[in-house]
DNA sequence: AATGAATGAGTGTTCATTCAT
DNA sequence: AATGAATGAACACTCATTCAT
């Protein structure tokens, strides 16, 4: 077991099955929904036996969060820099907008998984997925992905007219989640022109006068 | 068991008992999670044998419907009547909102626990809830509340600017939804004010010019 | 309850919807196997409530007791004539053979019911169905159907060679149940042609010298 | 469970633990009747949890075919052999019986309950034993057995009168199947004077003239 | 004579987790 | 680093039986 090792620094070997059931579990919980979804099921897809995926993890809670962790990653590493490359909050915002979309139609299964997780999943203790603790190399770039701060930003600079910052966010993020299931649903639906139609939206609600 | 009758009519007794059991089981759901309900929990909350809930609903899935349903049922009887009070399509609108926001804040749980199904639930046969089959008289109210026609029709009568219907409707609908997540999140979340706020963004992003 | 009457003579309703249960039993039990078969599949099939078959015959032994005396007589009163009719042991073979594959074909799904009672049921107790006590009435007409007196009366009378009366009996007894398994496994199975190659098999293997 | 390994080969432990599961149904089945035979009563006999048995065998159905795997193939080897040295049909009449009873004298519990499988499964699709499918190295073996076309080659070589080799065939095997039926009802019935008075009669009833 | 309601013991099956190797 | 074996708790569901009406 990992914690048996003397030094932190897990080895290439180590790193790489990590990653390798990782992106099983991602594939499994889109295929079938994460109810559905057992340790068995995602040994079986990795093709080793249950126990090496405990071995790795511990527990499935552990594996839950490595799942979201890898997920937040690749969706930060995706949209800020999309964000830092626009100087207004319109800007950004719609920055946000189209590369949330863009990333949602290029990470359709991991998305899928990781929204089911969130919507479902709740810890041993109870607790949601978006109320487990964030790796802290991630917490900064997180931030920068904090719709409500965008807004209150915006709002600061004299772009956007006076609304309530947090509801608005709450809307957005509602919005872009459901794409999401929209796909799930109807696999048909152009999550892109999704996207744009959400940008003519929110640009009206958020501009002055 | 029901199916056990010949004629159709439940008795007083079994219709309250059924309400009892799904009045319980949305306590449970809402509390817990659809993920983490079982029979037997809910069993325990109305505080009887778990094979009495079975005793009364042949099997999960019909204990499922019978949630969504009364839900349905309940959200039809608060929308309906204050969209069918509206004359314009940018009232009706309005009135859709502002009565779905009224009924989640005063039908929390409910709602917390037929969204919660709506997202996890998977039948038997892998259908999601959306897709599960309707009571015949509910049918024609539930279409009432859809937000793609109501949308379209205002496009038609040159109340709403020509905008994607399915696409709007969509975001609203994730928009509503989120609320009660939200509010799961936060119990301080102040539901109608959000409703408030989303009156007006989505007046700003239907408005003609 | 019956046994709350005062005298032991059932009512004509109470003998009439004993025997309606009787026959839906044995429906039942010849269509889907008696492990399949409930109390309830059996009420269902009747119309009536479970409850009404357990107010006819106190439990699911006393049932099954049911069944097969009615079986018991009605196969009495197809082959007890037969016999009675003949006047030498052989001949009696003979129609002891051809009345049972005639009842066989006649009654399958009564014999069906009751031979799938026979080896797959035990009490509470644990006792097979063959051990369980016989009506009264019964029993002689029951005696006259045995067939290793019936074989050692043949031997006492010089018409039969001497062999082992209770091992034949078993041989017959095997051949003619098989013919009723076989006619489940194939339907097209023709039991009268099947009693006849019997008639021919048990003559050669008891025929003197 | 065995199905998660990559390699076919089970393990030493694998095979024994199997082995002695299929031993203990066998015993359990034979003492209390299959229908009344649970996994949990295997598994308590075997000494283990109840999950144990289905961590070996995955559900009930693989179980039971492998009871009945078992006892074919201890059945082949005791037969065929027998079978084999035999040149005439009469011969082989007589080997087939006498190896038969031979073998339900010494393996009586196992003929006992792969009998009763026989007679009461169902599997879940309905499926009788004799239904399943037989493992691809026995099936060859196993047609050795057949009686009815051991009947039609005594014919064709003019051992045998001309009977309906069908008919005869399933009653040999209904006198066989009740001896075991005999002995579960009398253990002291004498099983290999059975056969040779089986013997006798089946030589008188398809010797020629 | 009939029934609806309830119950507890039982069924097969799934699952995350532990542990010795 | 990996694994086979085992386990107990939980799951949905079925069943014969009881009882008040």
């Amino acid at each position: 077991m990992r914690s048996n090792q003397r030094d932190d620094s897990p080895t290439f070997t180590e790193r790489a099955r990590r990653a390798q059931i990782v992106a099983c579990a991602i594939e499994v919980i889109a295929e079938i929904g994460y109810a559905q979804t057992s340790i068995r099921k995602i040994a079986r897809r990795v093709g080793v036996a249950m126990s090496v995926v405990l071995y790795h993890f511990a527990n499935k809670d552990e594996l839950v969060r490595a799942i979201a962790m890898a997920a937040y990653r690749s969706a930060v590493a995706a949209m800020v820099p999309a964000l830092d490359a626009e100087a207004t909050a319109a800007g950004r915002l719609r920055a946000y907008i189209r590369s949330h979309v863009a990333f949602i139609s290029t990470h359709r299964t991991q998305f899928m998984a990781v929204l089911d997780i969130a919507l479902s999943y709740r810890s041993a203790t109870g607790h949601r997925l978006d109320q487990l603790e964030v790796d802290p190399g991630l917490h900064g770039d997180l931030a920068k992905l904090d719709l409500e701060s965008l807004f209150r930003q915006g709002q600061e600079a004299g772009e956007f007219r006076p609304f309530d910052a947090r509801s608005v966010a709450v809307a957005l993020r509602g919005a872009l989640n459901n794409a999401v299931l929209e796909t799930a649903r109807d696999p048909g639906f152009d999550v892109l022109a999704y996207g744009e139609e959400l940008v003519v939206v929110f640009a009206a609600a958020t501009r002055r006068s």
